[in-house]
DNA sequence: TCAGTGACTATAG
DNA sequence: ACTATAGCCACTG
């Protein structure tokens, strides 16, 4: 089963398994989409936390049904941890990341992590930059992470991309 | 088991 | 300021 949250910005795809959230998928928004926020029909609790969540900002519910199965260890506790502790608005290096986690020096492991990160907005992966002001990688394209940024009214001189 | 792989980083020119 | 490089670490096939 899958659903959608659409934002005028990008749209996220929910795929669940067994009441679990499998991951989700996000994409750019195309060219001409509206500039209202909905969802799919009868969404579910989760995807009304998460409209209210980009509509008034109320914080995601703690206890979100995420399939923890088949994250190795490291990884889910700097999953977990990016959830709790980088909330809107904010942002973190990757080794600042690491050590939050418990493992200080693993930053690299850390941009891996992020890179398989299977919940991308809802696990905030985009707040993750390097030590160096430089803004990181991204899957969807480093154009959309900054996008994303400039969603949560970040504004960061980023480096490592000097042009545009 | 172990060599290879990155969304990293500090350092040296 | 920019580039090259050598460590770094969890995970993978």
């Amino acid at each position: 089963m899958q659903e959608y949250l659409i934002h005028p910005d990008f749209t996220l795809v929910l795929i669940w398994k067994k009441n679990r959230m499998e991951k989700t998928l996000l994409q750019p928004a195309d060219s001409g989409t509206t500039n209202c926020m909905r969802t799919s029909p009868e969404p579910s609790r989760t995807l009304k936390n998460l409209y209210r969540y980009y509509l008034h900002r109320e914080p995601l519910h703690q206890e979100l049904p995420l399939d923890w199965q088949k994250i190795p260890p490291f990884r889910a506790r700097v999953l977990k941890t990016l959830f709790r502790l980088v909330p809107w608005g904010t942002t973190v290096t990757y080794s600042r990341l690491a050590s939050m986690a418990g493992n200080p020096g693993a930053a690299r492991a850390v941009g891996t992590a992020m890179a398989g990160n299977p919940w991308p907005v809802i696990i905030p992966c985009h707040r993750v930059i390097r030590a160096d002001n430089g803004l990181g990688g991204f899957s969807c394209g480093t154009e959309f992470k900054k996008k994303l940024l400039a969603l949560e009214d970040i504004i960061h001189n980023y480096s490592t991309s000097a042009d545009e």
